[in-house]
DNA sequence: GTGGTCTAGACCACT
DNA sequence: GTGGTCTAGACCACC
């Protein structure tokens, strides 16, 4: 695990993990690793994995059974309005970005296709 | 002028300069307003403004004339330049992003057309 | 049966227990289901029930016959008493935190009231 | 500062500063102390007060000026309404364990008053 | 100076 | 074994 240096650590842990929520790598009502079995696997302090789990329960993501573990939540929908808002955050960091720099709808769409061409040559 | 919390608010001052300077609000050549004009201005910490014109130089958009000011740069090149690593930024967090969710390029498109007709009817 | 996080699940089975023969649900004397059968019926692990059935036995409110159950108290005074000191612990977390709000007895009585008001209308 | 051992120390914290908010010993948007300030006036580490600190800014009951400080919130309205639901809450606690316990409005009242006389004489 | 993050290690209650 | 809390001490970016 390689975490880059902007955001802090336990956010790119939480959105590693919602991400795999998403993707469908992880299913609803899934056992979690222990904290600590995360927390030795992306060589991370103990503490910084419970505070990953504190906020993904606080969001709703997954829920505790005491002294048993940490579980996916098991409603669908709650897994489709977080892939909706994660979406639509980046959507509209990128329209907003691209309107303040004075791109235009076909601007956009030109310069994405632009640079998926480049990435799939590569 | 509020400043969020995600950014530092010197980055968030810069990039407000850098893209009245890319729309063609201040003009190439320019005098910049004094620091302590700007700090008073937005409300922040005159550091805050040293440190902005500080970056902004060592980026060269701007430049200083020792007793006289400081001065957005005079390159049409570097504001070409410039405008296009922002735009390129933005687009690449943006596939980045989508990409990591399962989006394909036909879903962005989607995604984004359907934001911005959001956006036209309010 | 759901639990909330706030309270240990043994505590609030425990008090579960409590009020049943408090309210005359459960007599005197009355043998209670075993801790098994408790664990099972209640969805909880059943180390939870025998601890609860220790618990429950610390306290005076049930008495074990060896090899044959857990019976609840044949004690009257006991059940009062457990009735009384339950009902002055609620009442003084009460009187002690709306104190600390800066309310008065009126007060008290007043929201008191507007509550029970609002309930009985649902 | 003495810090009974059910509730932790965080959220006993918190409560402390909400309820001097509510009763009016600190004022709106005034600064509060440092977290290093509190936690060497408390005698507790300060990670902990940190933690205080979030949470608080997380209810809305206290906003951050980066670099700065932490402040109470301006908004007379959030204060109030903290007021409403910690009194809300104690409220329906209160109501709910001594319905339970099969207590009518009247023997809440009676055994509020008897417990206020009892504490008046002390 | 301010708050925020992270590591390290300990202790605890609950299951 | 599980998550939760707390202490201790360090480092960092920001103002």
């Amino acid at each position: 695990m390689n975490f880059d240096n902007t955001a802090p650590i336990y956010i790119q842990i939480m959105n590693l993990i919602k991400k795999d929520i998403i993707l469908g790598k992880m299913n609803l009502g899934e056992k979690l690793l222990s904290s600590r079995e995360y927390a030795q696997n992306l060589k991370v302090n103990p503490n910084t994995m419970v505070r990953v789990f504190n906020e993904l329960e606080r969001e709703g993501v997954t829920f505790t059974k005491r002294g048993v573990g940490t579980f996916i939540t098991e409603s669908e929908e709650k897994v489709e309005i977080m892939k909706k808002e994660m979406a639509e955050d980046i959507v509209r960091n990128f329209i907003e970005g691209m309107m303040e720099l004075g791109f235009n709808f076909n601007d956009m769409i030109a310069l994405i296709k632009s640079r998926l061409d480049k990435e799939a040559v590569q």
